[in-house]
DNA sequence: GTCTATATCAAGATAGAC
DNA sequence: GTCTATCTTGATATAGAC
């Protein structure tokens, strides 16, 4: 029986939900090879370093939010109320079917603060989640305002899902969405 | 000259502030020993094992919270206002003076998904701060509103912390204790 | 592209001298 | 209470065969 040809984002999806159950330095080279059915010698074939996939981890996810979600705001034919509530379904879609909350957030706080290239890649995955609400809330608001409530309800989503992820419940999560929603009608 | 006898409680705080900064998995016994001025092999006269001194760590903080923020909640000769004024205080002067966050919050995002240890030590602490902004706020709503607004608002102080510690910036931080202020008045 | 094998290093932890 | 010394394990990473 032929082996199976490994893909990099193969492997990338399975470190991500490795990283985001078990943390970063608690997931060794050795246990992303074993979800990928490789052993650990293996990957190197495909990553220079477990730190390359910790970044390529990082940006994959940011990609995905800039594509599908943060877009979402800079539409054309969209009312900003029609937008707002695509922005939130999207988001609410993903959060909800993510085991172990958002990466990005995670890593925040397990190692940006010793590596420069993990915490700029999370920096601008925030900040861009912030300028995309704020473009969408100025249809409404001043600019000042409009920053103000992103900032805060981008906070007030990844306070959520940390007590989401803590109490195994999502019921409050589900609030911070409306209430994002209600600013907008 | 005399070697100083290190303390359980000095090894903790050494720890707590490593754990914060570096991250649970990525501190180490001689890490912790370094800070201490010890050898990585006398820090197990005073702790059992690494998952000890984290256990600890959680359980020291949490205890500091409880004698010094949480109490505030259930004095008898204090007005609502003034409560929610001191609470905010107290909490704002230990998270503007904590290098590294919130350890509770940075280990349920890093640990707690395999640890029930420190997921219940976690969760406790979350709890009781809910449960005690609930029981101020019980001064002037109705029982589930005031859990519901308790509850967001420690969700947001966590979601802040996150961008305080990310962004190095405390701007946003000091809203969050106004908001709740407010909500008194 | 995956394997076996191995090099190198650092981790958590223990024993016993001082 | 701290030290030296050591055990054992598991980590990242590399070399070369298939």
């Amino acid at each position: 029986m032929a082996r199976k040809k490994t893909s990099k984002e193969e492997i990338l999806q399975h470190s991500i939900k490795l990283f985001k159950l078990n943390g970063y330095y608690n997931t060794s080279m050795a246990n992303i090879a074993d979800a990928c059915g490789l052993i650990k010698g293996s990957i190197y074939h495909h990553f220079k370093s477990k730190e390359e996939i910790g970044l390529e981890s990082l940006k994959y996810i940011h990609k995905y939010f800039e594509e599908n979600i943060y877009s979402i705001a800079y539409r054309k034919n969209l009312s900003g109320l029609k937008k707002i509530e695509l922005f939130v379904k999207k988001t609410d879609d993903y959060f909800l079917h993510s085991e172990g909350g958002c990466l990005l957030g995670n890593l925040a706080l397990e190692v940006s603060s010793e590596n420069i290239l993990f915490k700029d890649e999370i920096r601008e995955y925030f900040l861009n989640w912030e300028k995309a609400l704020a473009h969408i809330l100025e249809a409404k608001y001043t600019q000042s305002t409009s920053i103000e409530l992103a900032q805060e309800y981008v906070a007030l989503t990844q306070g959520t899902i940390m007590m989401m992820t803590l109490y195994s419940s999502s019921e409050n999560y589900l609030k911070v969405g409306q209430k994002i929603i209600a600013s907008m009608r």
